[in-house]
DNA sequence: CTATAATATTTCGTATGCGAAATATAAGTA
DNA sequence: TACTTATATTTCGCATACGAAATATTATAG
């Protein structure tokens, strides 16, 4: 068992991990035939008002051109719509629909519930392990960067 | 500052580990004009020899179509060939071509040593604690789908 | 032997996801 | 004012990524 298979070994371990957490992230969004990426847009901006699309980017972690795609689709479905900033005519304000808005509240509002019960099914010693876990490799993480900072190019 | 908020608050957290790391495993393979998934797919291949197209998209984790686009793309580039079974026609067996056998191992195994380079950052402890928390993590969330399975319609 | 079921892979349609280039507008400078 | 630079978004080309349907082949039931 050599230490880079256990590299290897993580990585594979973190791959299924992050596709297990998004599959029950997926779920609780098909109901209303939306994915995973689009229930995150309308969730920021139920929660935080219409906002600017880089700043819509920043909230979802994605780029702007992956999201300028999300929104066309919202909005041939009628969920969001594209409003110019008058103060700034480069600027694009997006926004829930008033249509979509009356049943949106409290879908996400459950919807959020169901993220919190992913971790009630953890027990204590469960929790801890996980915990300990993220913090561990958020440490080796910020070793490695710090060790290879100035070393490329 | 809700339960339900620390569920989301996780799950992003997660989300910037995970591109951090796919950035520095992405990063290896650049310098052959190769994807992360297809340097998988190629490593899979030296280290195992020739796959059928099912076992290689369980290695990799990824839909046996979504593995199939992208041998389509390394055939392009004379990476790697189709070979139908004789013993079973349905089979297609996956190898890599004469032409990149000749350098892709030993570009392989740099690459790898690269890929543990994380790793070696952690103690064979903080190693284990990582593996321990992403596996309970994916148990819980199994057990989670699992409990609510039969729940819906 | 023939109809059917099971298996393996590919094709198709749709949705991400990104970086580079294009477009439009705003702000700063000579 | 004219030129340049900076900023915001969209468009484009490419590569995942998946499920459903299509295709081909093998195995099985009767």
């Amino acid at each position: 068992m050599s230490n880079s298979n256990q590299g290897y070994t993580v990585f594979r371990t973190m791959k299924v991990f992050f596709k297990e957490f998004q599959k029950s992230f997926h779920k609780m969004s098909m109901n209303d035939h939306l994915t995973a990426p689009q229930a995150m847009v309308i969730g920021n901006l139920i929660h935080k008002g219409p906002m600017k699309v880089s700043d819509l980017s920043k909230a979802v972690m994605l780029s702007n051109s992956t999201v300028s795609g999300i929104i066309d689709r919202l909005e041939k479905q009628s969920i969001v719509m594209r409003n110019r900033s008058t103060e700034d005519r480069r600027v694009v304000l997006i926004d829930i629909t008033p249509e979509f808005r009356e049943t949106a509240h409290q879908k996400f509002r459950a919807q959020e519930e169901h993220f919190a019960e992913i971790f009630k099914q953890a027990s204590p010693e469960e929790a801890e392990k996980i915990l300990t876990g993220f913090k561990t490799f958020n440490k080796v993480m910020r070793r490695h960067r710090n060790q290879t900072q100035g070393l490329e190019e």
